[in-house]
DNA sequence: AGGATGGGTGGATGATTGTCAAACAATCCC
DNA sequence: GGGATTGTTTGACAATCATCCACCCATCCT
């Protein structure tokens, strides 16, 4: 677990809603984060979401985006890159916030 | 007031999540936000506003993309348009929605 | 070592977007 | 009617963006 490191995101108290906002104004990225709404680690493989149509570097493109907004997180560890929700960063930062959009996207 | 109308604008069951987080992932529509969230009504002059430097027609087009979004509705009379926000069709299609984005765009 | 795997990088491209400027339209006022 | 007020529309332009493709890089496995 040494060679865990995590790729550049913003501190919490940098995560700029309007920022945000731009990045979830996006219907791919909206499914990415409704799959991630289950607080678990996610591949890079978009299979099973929904996404199977989108190349690999374009689903990369659209994972940077949600990472440089500050929605999620990436670990690096070997191969693989484990993506997941900043939600207790979002929550200090932006309080229901993200309770309420996914409740807003499950309709 | 037999004059008055309404821009066209969507039904409420037809507001669309991505779309109004779309909208307002731009920082002059958020300070337009903002400024509707009195819940008055207000012309299309955004002087006072802090968009000063904003040609006219650029703001139309901003106010264009909020009422198409569903964020805000515009009644005419006369010469003056009045814009004013959805709260209470946002409430009901999106419940919680706004005043989560207006606490956090206060922040 | 060599191949397979999981992803990212850089370029190219077409679509969308934010902005301004100039012209236009409708209304109000003198 | 004529001018002033209030906004919209259209066109132009640069910037951003979503997407694909080809290639690269690191890691894992045999």
């Amino acid at each position: 677990m040494t060679d865990t490191e995590r790729l550049p995101q913003p501190a919490t108290a940098d995560i700029d809603l309007v920022t945000v906002l731009h990045a979830l104004g996006d219907p791919v990225r909206m499914t990415l984060l409704r799959s991630y709404a289950d607080g678990a680690e996610h591949s890079c493989d978009p299979r099973g979401l929904g996404l199977d149509h989108l190349h690999k570097s374009t689903v990369s493109h659209h994972l940077r985006v949600l990472r440089e907004a500050g929605v999620t997180t990436t670990r690096v560890a070997g191969r693989n890159r484990f993506v997941s929700l900043r939600r207790t960063d979002l929550d200090a930062r932006f309080p229901g916030l993200l309770d309420t959009l996914l409740a807003a996207a499950a309709s």
